[in-house]
DNA sequence: GTTGAGCGTT
């Protein structure tokens, strides 16, 4: 297979049109989101069954259903949560925005799981041998070992997710004994007290690893809304920001822990906590009010901490 | 090459 154009609109009687696919044949779907803003995925009508179909998504990139693309038109899908948004979707139905938010929650899972500390690992324990022992629980979609980055011993604790929550709570209840060591599973401190989120289109994504590129961030994200910005400092500082067009989609990822290329990042709010940004210009009486505003744009387009 | 309560290179 190879590259060609395959037929896309947004809706099934709409006027389609013709996107690139990449040399072998696949379909980016960043490109397919730089004609349809917040396009999260591709769907066709099988034309056995009459019935919709989705295509195969991995790691952003669309598949073909079958040897090639053919002459059929593909219909693109938006996040559920994020209907709304797009100007295509009737008002009939339109959500009021403490829906969407709930909507996009619901959407993945009321009872989320979150990353459990593994204390008093072995120091010969690998991820592997932690994959294998938790494995026995249930379905386990990343661990971690820390180690020193130097010499890359284990510190002997590390971090486990599960898929269910049935599963976090068991292996919570019990200890555990791995590599001839007992081992607790709990909630790490780090998301111990959630904080009120100021309400922003902007989100922290806390605990990036370097291979995670600008463009990996945004095909991750756009499966929540249409990301409309992704900033990585430069020298590699662990972190990075990601703006949505909507409020409602940031703030629903805040707080929570999500994996991307088997990297688990912490989400949580742009604004930092205590800003002394009043308290720098309080002593420019008469002109603070501005000055402090236009500064704090700025700072909020690259905060102090990048520099 | 060591260690054994803790907390993930904001």
């Amino acid at each position: 297979m190879a590259e060609c154009y395959i037929r896309v609109a947004e809706d099934e009687n709409e006027e389609p049109m013709e996107i690139p696919s990449e040399d072998d044949g696949t379909v980016l779907l960043s490109t397919v989101a730089a004609q349809f803003p917040g396009a999260c995925g591709l769907r066709y009508r099988n034309p056995a069954s009459q019935c919709m179909r989705g295509v195969r998504l991995v790691e952003g990139v669309l598949h073909a259903p079958d040897a090639d693309w053919g002459s059929m038109v593909y219909v693109v899908n938006y996040p559920k949560g994020n209907a709304t948004l797009h100007p295509a979707v009737d008002n009939k139905r339109k959500m009021d925005e403490m829906d969407a938010a709930s909507a996009v929650k619901i959407k993945r899972g009321i009872q989320k799981t979150s990353d459990l500390i593994v204390l008093g690992l072995p120091w010969k324990t690998s991820e592997q041998d932690l994959k294998d022992y938790f494995s026995t629980f249930g379905e386990v979609i990343m661990v971690q070992v820390k180690r020193d980055a130097k010499t890359g011993n284990s510190k002997g604790f590390g971090f486990v997710r599960f898929t269910d929550y049935e599963t976090q709570s068991k292996v919570m209840s019990q200890r555990h004994m791995i590599d001839g060591r007992w081992c607790d599973c709990k909630l790490p401190n780090s998301k111990a007290g959630p904080d009120e989120p100021m309400r922003s289109r902007k989100v922290f994504v806390g605990r990036c690893t370097e291979d995670l590129s600008a463009d990996d961030l945004r095909q991750f994200f756009m499966q929540y809304g249409e990301v409309t910005d992704v900033f990585i400092p430069k020298p590699f500082r662990a972190f990075a920001f990601v703006t949505f067009a909507d409020e409602q989609v940031a703030q629903s990822l805040c707080g929570e822990d999500l994996i991307i290329k088997g990297t688990s990042v912490h989400i949580s709010n742009a604004e930092p906590k205590h800003s002394n940004i009043h308290h720098l210009f309080s002593n420019f009486p008469g002109r603070s009010p501005s000055l402090a505003a236009m500064f704090e744009r700025a700072q909020y387009q690259y905060p102090s901490s990048h520099v």
